[in-house]
DNA sequence: ACATGGATTCGCT
DNA sequence: GCGAATCCATGTT
């Protein structure tokens, strides 16, 4: 069943380890395309330095402090777009960041996608960290604060398990300068999954 | 107005 | 392990 506002508007870091096993869902022109999430990093509010959020709302970041189940998607290094969800209440900041997935549905479409890209190899690897992921899915900032959890377009759906997933916890990737907060255990992948990004 | 540097990826060493 | 590619948000002057 496709996930709603209120699974969403709880604590980032219990919603970004549920995360995982979901099943992201983009109707494009061309064609549906699915993944299975693999691999998340919750985003905090002022006290995590990592944040966005830790300057307090900006232009960028005020999507983060919206309602939760909105896309917050930015450009890093002038390159690529990353995909994140914002939860908790709406007041408050944080996002969940996508950093990887396993192609279920559209491989074709998704190769494509990301041989359009002059920074990214589509062989082999095809969703395996957030930039490669946003480029897979078509994620780009003009889906900035769409609402997954009324959206036909983009939503996640919640795929019932027989068995609780084997989840690796650990500290995020690629934010050494935030102090203190980079020790934070707030990243989370599938065990032995060989589509998450690092070990 | 200006300077800085990043929630990345790939290729070369 | 390191540097380049390349845009723009943010903090500082």
């Amino acid at each position: 069943m496709k996930l709603k506002g209120d699974f969403f508007e709880r604590d980032v870091v219990i919603v970004a380890r549920e995360l995982l096993g979901g099943y992201f869902v983009h109707k494009t022109k061309q064609g549906r395309l699915v993944g299975k999430i693999v691999e998340t990093e919750a985003y905090g509010d002022a006290d995590d330095l990592a944040s966005h959020a830790r300057f307090g709302p900006t232009p960028r970041n005020q999507i983060m402090f919206g309602p939760p189940g909105a896309l917050y998607v930015y450009m890093i290094y002038g390159i690529f777009n990353l995909t994140n969800i914002v939860c908790g209440k709406e007041g408050s900041a944080s996002a969940i960041l996508i950093r990887a997935a396993e192609i279920i549905e559209g491989r074709e479409i998704i190769k494509a996608n990301i041989e359009q890209s002059k920074f990214a190899k589509s062989d082999g690897k095809l969703a395996t960290g957030p930039g490669k992921f946003s480029l897979a899915f078509n994620i780009d900032r003009t889906l900035n604060g769409l609402d997954i959890t009324k959206s036909q377009q983009i939503y996640i759906e919640q795929i019932g398990e027989n068995q609780e997933p084997d989840v690796v916890t650990t500290t995020r990737i690629g934010v050494d300068y935030a102090k203190h907060s980079k020790e934070l255990p707030w990243r989370f992948y599938l065990r032995n999954n060989p589509f998450v990004s690092r070990r």
